[in-house]
DNA sequence: CATAATAATGAGTGATTACTCACTTACAAG
DNA sequence: CTTGTAAGTGAGTAATCACTCATTATTATG
């Protein structure tokens, strides 16, 4: 890939996640990564085709987060596993999971990442670990973790992550 | 107010809830509304305008949900109250609270609806329950509440509210 | 009915939008 | 050196944007 490619990429990232796709103009874009604008057209066709090169380029990442979860068997570690989540998202990835969590509130196109099967998952482990409403549990956890998301990405100075994250394990008998 | 300044603000609700505030065009909210684009800025000066109406509308609907429970003394009332209020939001207010929801992902100003008072009042209750990190416990219970009402803002049908409600009352000891 | 104030219109404004295209530059292969 | 291909430019375009304003319709009051 060539270098003013992953320069559009990364400033339109850093955009689309501060101030919004509607709010973000391609002619901005340009300016930031110091290109023209006719070469965004040139390499992504159209906006939309930007937008969609950025959330591939994150994909990757998001399976990387996910695979060792399915691979694992023992109730306790996978729960814990899939709380650690979101506190695992370091400076580098902030801006990608910005834009994810920012985009699904306007097209439901873009609701796309399934976490889904990773839900079915920890339903299946608090039902081996007993639990009265393993389904109930399992959209609690969802809840949680969305929740502890939208804390980290947006105020990320204003808690204690570790302590947090401690705190859920002792609630859910992990640590 | 006049008749049709309520269907420019039902409609702008509408619109910026579900493709956002630079996804709306004044055009088309007026279209929409069956009105002039001109009576738009002759009502509210300007689309920012237009915005801040329709938020502090909602703002009553905010206080009207916590003025209660600032009145509350018992600990594990005052905790049912605030877990059950994601799942009080009826199809009147669902709109608003998306639009809410929407906007502090895109501009830290709309940040402003203020859930903080209603975290210590949380903290404070978890501290007289006995909790051993009422802090962390406070962070935890804000976590669920922004991820309830993320779930039940965007995918409604996917699960069971009153199940869900109860399981985590009996987390928390306070079925 | 007369008068004033407000509600409402819709054509028009300059600025900005996403996008195109003819053109130039860089570079690698034969 | 030539030639083909991809990278990159920047001026230009029609459409859309938020917003203005002169004008007209409606309503309330004396």
């Amino acid at each position: 890939m060539a270098e003013k490619q992953i320069k559009i990429l990364t400033n339109a990232l850093e955009l689309f996640a501060e101030e919004g796709f509607h709010g973000t103009s391609t002619n901005k874009i340009a300016k930031a990564a110091g290109v023209s604008e006719g070469l965004i057209f040139r390499h992504f066709k159209n906006k939309e085709g930007l937008l969609n090169a950025i959330l591939e380029q994150g994909q990757e990442m998001g399976t990387a987060y996910f695979a060792p979860i399915f691979e694992m068997t023992d109730p306790k570690e996978i729960l814990s596993a899939i709380i650690s989540i979101p506190f695992q998202i370091d400076q580098a990835e902030h801006k990608f999971w910005r834009l994810i969590y920012a985009l699904k509130w306007q097209q439901q196109k873009y609701n796309s990442i399934s976490f889904e099967l990773m839900f079915e998952k920890s339903t299946a482990a608090f039902a081996e670990l007993g639990y009265e409403d393993p389904k109930a549990e399992g959209t609690i956890l969802e809840m949680i973790l969305d929740g502890a998301a939208t804390v980290i990405l947006l105020k990320d100075e204003q808690y204690d992550p570790a302590k947090t994250l401690n705190a859920l394990k002792i609630k859910y008998n992990l640590d």
